[in-house]
DNA sequence: TAACGGTATGATAACGTTAACATTATTGAC
DNA sequence: GTCAATAATGTTAACGTTATCATACCGTTA
């Protein structure tokens, strides 16, 4: 669904409740006064006074309400940014179409990314959106434990995680059908007769990179360890693997990268090693970026959409606020056949 | 510079001066609630007194404080997004690249992305900044228009623009040197004998792609009308625009492509006209995107770097920020020399 | 001892909006 | 022509902070 911009939702009782500066001073024995200087100058407070306000601060859960102090003080510690979209795929693809279509339903974004998508860096980050009085939170999630750390942090806001890790029912999520995808890469290449079928990886944490390296597994007969091979995401890392599944005494007949990037460094690694793709050696990648229509030879890989997974997270985050129940979503993915696979000629 | 966090700033007279509900009732003769149901519910207030108005809000410039309904609600209409930090090229890793800087010098972000670039869509999302009461604004800008349309609707906060574009001296900027990165990239293949060189340039309203066409225009003694293609950015259009350069009477012995990714879509159209690269034909792009070094031949490239573009922008904006005067910065380029160039063999 | 300066705290008033209720015109029916 | 219902507007009170000024208390000095 696609909703239109509508007036005022009433479903932020989690805000009505939240305890205020006023309930911390009663619980501390000062004025709310007191409990302010205590968040923003906490010389000016006796160390008494001050762990006593603390001690209040910890046992109520209290958080500052941002709105207000933007009211009052006149500027709000956040600084716009204006940006082409220009990125289609990948995580960030998906905010970028997540943003678009917030903001054609009357929504804005405020946005942080995470480098390390540890609890630590994803709780602080929830908490600030929960802080601003965002209307809902929407994480791409790509580790179990930033899912589980935004779960925790959201306190009881509305919540869309983009992921295919586990999601509690009560929880709104989409994902891309990763195992799927994965099915559909190697039944094209054991269609086409490959039964040595080498994996290179993504990061052993990474939901996504878990996902399609159990599916490789599952569909081989008999999965030889050394034909699979871990990489992060990146061309380097592809072509690293690739050579060293070329040096395997029985090396594989073709190659199921993770991500079109490795799939890249599989490429010219072959090519520099004088072998034809996909003569020698079928190549499949993942994720169908922009450019992976214009590698050489141009890459047979599986499509995701990350544009109708940012909007699809989006309905789903509006059907939340509207209070409808939460449901899970997936999104198919695609086989695009181009020029990097045949049947095995040895 | 980079500066620690720090306690409120005093530089929002812009703010505190805005007119308010009260004043706009006061000049339309009606009291501030009736304002506030012409803007919130419309037709619970009779045409001639909405008219009135409406007219007192646009004679004042009056903008509604979000702050101030946010608080009085409790919803925001802003929506959390977290996501991970993957991409690193273009304007969204400089994006990804001020959120990150940001956060570390205790700001947020609000992030609005923009497809056409047109000075309408531009005013509305820098406009909803303002009213959002954010304390600076970055606007990466990839056409003069979007350029133009921020600073006037900026409305006197502290901006910094990300472009190569005109911005007035009062305004702090910064830019990726484009001239220098276009003529080290004709330099290049200049110092290896090259006189035929076309150019894929990118969409004729982008500044980068104007900047870019232009120095291959002047580095070029007699530059042929025919040697300059117009592409999009996109690999497919390189991968013509190639096509249509090798079907010349007298085709070019390098191609400067105006982006990397166009510069992929090229060696495709040569590796399927079975010309060798740089034997055949010399390629140089422009960005050094991830990938870039695994293309078939790998790539020579002009590297910008967006992480140091998002980071010198957050420093401007606090500088700013902390009253200090604009000043513009130009971020050096660095030529890749990898395997895609060499002299003409003929 | 009185006056003083400094420290720690409290009381009260903003900030600019929407919510809730009160009031005043306006209309229509009988 | 009166009354009730409705439409249009106004009045007042929140929302949860920070800013400003006032107060109480302490130890020091003349």
């Amino acid at each position: 669904m696609s909703t239109t911009p509508h007036e005022i939702t009433s479903s932020s009782e989690a805000a009505r409740t939240m305890p205020t500066m006023a309930d911390v001073a009663a619980l501390a024995g000062v004025s709310h006064q007191t409990v302010s200087r205590v968040l923003n100058n906490p010389p000016a407070v006796s160390a008494v006074t001050r762990r006593k306000v603390q001690e209040a601060i910890t046992t109520l859960g209290y958080r500052r309400n941002l709105a207000a102090r933007t009211l009052v003080t006149g500027n709000s510690r956040i600084i716009g940014v204006l940006v082409s979209t220009t990125v289609l795929s990948g995580p960030t693809g998906a905010m970028l179409a997540i943003e678009q279509s917030a903001r054609a339903n009357g929504y804005w974004v405020s946005m942080a990314s995470m480098k390390t998508q540890a609890t630590h860096e994803v709780g602080e980050i929830v908490s600030h959106f929960v802080d601003q009085g965002v209307d809902g939170i929407i994480a791409v999630a790509q580790t179990q434990v930033a899912l589980d750390a935004t779960l925790e942090a959201s306190a009881g806001r509305q919540t869309v995680l983009v992921t295919s890790g586990h999601v509690p029912p009560s929880v709104s999520s989409v994902e891309i059908a990763q195992h799927e995808g994965a099915r559909q890469a190697m039944t094209i290449l054991k269609g086409l007769g490959h039964t040595r079928i080498a994996h290179i990886s993504g990061p052993p944490y990474d939901l996504h990179a878990g996902a399609r390296a159990q599916v490789w597994k599952e569909s081989l007969e008999d999965p030889e360890a050394n034909l699979l091979v871990e990489g992060d995401w990146t061309p380097q890392s592809g072509y690293y693997a690739a050579m060293s599944l070329l040096s395997l005494s029985k090396p594989p007949t073709a190659i199921f990268a993770a991500n079109d990037q490795m799939a890249f460094g599989v490429l010219r690694a072959l090519n520099e090693r004088g072998m034809k793709v996909p003569l020698d050696m079928s190549v499949v990648g993942f994720d169908d970026i922009e450019g992976a229509d214009c590698s050489i030879p141009p890459l047979t890989t599986i499509r995701q959409d990350n544009q109708v997974l940012g909007v699809a997270a989006m309905d789903l985050l509006l059907e939340a606020i509207h209070g409808l129940p939460a449901r899970q979503m997936t999104i198919p993915t695609h086989a695009v056949i181009r020029s990097s696979t045949a049947a095995p000629s040895h």
